[in-house]
DNA sequence: TACTAAATGTGACTATTGTCACAGGCAAGC
DNA sequence: GCTTGCCTGTGACAATAGTCACATTTAGTA
């Protein structure tokens, strides 16, 4: 792939919009393009964390698995997304894996490379800051989410995340199975089929061949804030 | 306060122990001293956030209310701590409150003084960076704790997370109340004063007027990562 | 000290959600 | 086309944890 090629890839996401010429290529200069297989893990869990990743094109899984063999799924990383930063930083190892679920393709960039950018654009550490200060809001919103609410006002809140602003009618950016979903809500399949299905029947979701769209929207805000 | 007190003070806690003078003096100079009752609010869930808080001394909760009036408990903050920094960067508003538990002191730092400090100084920009990588992983692992585990293994952890690390014979950095650990572990309080019970006759802990300590840290530990 | 409010201990019951079991459906590849 | 494997739908049941109710203890303060 040629750098310009991926100039404009990385100008198009928000992280890299403003960023000026000279930051892009030195992105560019210094990182190493990676490409995946759907299942590769673009990062390992229990790894040293000594690369930061930008995922180029494709989508991939950020989750991790507990010490009682539970998986949970923490977000989906779409194009643009920087992936492993927080290892990269502190210095300890990864403690979540970040797994393709179609073939994606990122830019590998090493600690030595990050700092030497960090060091030469100034405006990059604020960017950064930037994108943790809503990464951690996101967190904190899961946790108030997962603690607060009932299962029903929960799995509204995950299909919300998932989907598509502005999009046509309802779908969502990912086609996740029911036990994806699951994972991703931290509810059982067969409780994940259920619900949908009831909401089905209340025309608040559709479920056709496998896929979930919303009809709905402002009915599932609603469920969302529930008071159960 | 003097400037000397505040430095030695901000000097003894990690994000500013490897400051320079200039760096410290310059967050005295542009910092406003705050003072704080027990219950009094330093950050308020819904305000614009236009300021960043160091903790001097004192204890404060950080929690947020959900939209079901649902209390749930983040963390606990120690003197040396940031705190608001979320906001002040992504320029959102606060997304959650931090109560003061105790009489507490800190400084608080606007938006423009920050800006400046983080222009001025550039391996500040660097500490913050790694005090929120830590945040997201702490964040992420009480997903995952919340997520993965029942309810005994989940309080052991926030047990854990609340023991003073070298300290004499498993006392707790704070002495909270079985409901506030009941929001802090995401369980009720009844359960909690069971679960309490139970640990206390396997001697794995000790409850005494009403001061949890831990007897057997190991075992807790050990409970801590169980299956169920 | 006595009075009051808050925190704790405990039983009985309920609700929510997970688990197990199995049937049917859809899709990819031989 | 047929077969294999994954995904989906659904019933019955079990388990975990919450809720309610109330007795009891502790702590703070007039």
């Amino acid at each position: 792939m040629k750098a310009e090629e991926l100039a404009n890839i990385l100008a198009e996401h928000s992280l890299f919009a403003d960023c000026d010429e000279a930051e892009l290529a030195d992105l560019i200069l210094r990182g190493h393009f990676m490409q995946y297989k759907k299942g590769d893990d673009l990062i390992m869990q229990g790894d040293p964390g000594n690369s930061l990743l930008i995922l180029l094109s494709g989508n991939a899984r950020t989750s991790m698995i507990a010490s009682n063999g539970h998986e949970v799924v923490l977000d989906y990383a779409e194009a643009g997304q920087v992936l492993g930063e927080i290892a990269l930083l502190d210095g300890g190892e990864r403690t979540a894996s970040v797994t393709a679920i179609e073939p994606t393709s990122a830019l590998s960039i090493t600690r030595a490379a990050f700092e030497e950018i960090l060091a030469k654009h100034k405006n990059m550490a604020l960017r950064l800051l930037k994108v943790m200060a809503k990464r951690i809001r996101m967190a904190n919103s899961m946790i108030e989410g997962d603690r607060a609410y009932t299962s029903g006002p929960r799995l509204a809140r995950y299909l919300l995340r998932l989907s598509v602003v502005g999009a046509d009618e309802g779908r969502l950016k990912l086609d996740l199975s029911q036990s994806e979903l699951g994972n991703f809500a931290g509810m059982s399949r067969e409780h994940i089929n259920r619900q949908l299905s009831a909401w089905s029947e209340g025309q608040i979701v559709a479920v056709e061949s496998g896929k979930v769209r919303i009809l709905d929207h402002a009915m599932l805000s609603h469920i969302a804030e529930a008071d159960s």
